[in-house]
DNA sequence: TAGTTGATCGTCT
DNA sequence: GACGATCAACTAA
């Protein structure tokens, strides 16, 4: 349990008003926190995609403001939770100033506290790799749904902080999975060789292993 | 282990 | 009316 600790402040807002592409970078290795009446989850955030908004044709926004989208357009540090496929949830990190409709998708977790919420959110009996290695899978671990689109990121909510013992680990580019647009940009970041990244078979990950 | 497919519905055309 | 920033279950080998 680290929840014990003291947890350091929440990254500040100035961390966001950036770049999708330099923060999405920045936020590997960070923990994601959701503060619940029963305690602390935490995750260590180990693979995400950038989306470039109005540049980037896979990007939500890249025919501009809709219902769905205007969170993107609003300012840096808050959540843009989407709804997908009929069934799946997935959290974005919204980045770059008002105006700017730049996002990064948390794509997997390492999970650290918490993970006896996590699995019964997740109906399992044990820990596996399953948990929380994929978008829509944390956000079903973590709890995030329709009521967290648009959670500011400097509340007590859902906040992002340093990792206490952020140790340099080597980062993994690749192009982004699932996305039939904008399919040659490499806007994909991973922490390399964490077992929590969502795809072991990806083509790039293989060929930085051999 | 790799490849395929069904589930399921909100959003945009 | 089509499709999706996905997942899990299934098949084949």
């Amino acid at each position: 349990m680290i929840s014990d600790f003291a947890l350091p402040n929440p990254l500040p807002r100035s961390f966001y008003n950036r770049s999708a592409l330099v923060v999405a970078k920045e936020l590997l290795g960070k923990l994601l926190v959701r503060n619940l009446d029963k305690g602390l989850l935490i995750g260590k955030i180990v693979e995400v995609e950038a989306y470039l908004g109005a540049k980037d044709p896979a990007s939500h926004a890249y025919r501009g403001p809709t219902k769905r989208n205007e969170m993107m357009f609003g300012e840096g540090g808050h959540l843009y939770v989407y709804f997908t496929y009929g069934m799946h949830f997935c959290a974005n990190v919204v980045t770059g100033k008002t105006g700017v409709a730049e996002a990064v998708l948390l794509r997997a977790v390492e999970p650290l506290d918490g993970i006896e919420t996590m699995l019964r959110k997740r109906g399992f009996a044990s820990l596996n790799r399953n948990l929380t290695n994929g978008p829509a899978k944390l956000c079903q671990a973590f709890g995030i749904g329709r009521n967290e689109n648009g959670t500011d990121l400097l509340g007590s909510e859902i906040f992002i902080v340093d990792a206490v013992t952020s140790r340099k680990e080597p980062i993994g580019v690749s192009t982004r999975i699932g996305v039939s647009r904008g399919k040659e940009k490499r806007w994909r970041f991973f922490v390399k060789g964490n077992e929590w990244v969502s795809k072991r078979n990806n083509t790039e990950y293989r060929r930085q292993k051999r």
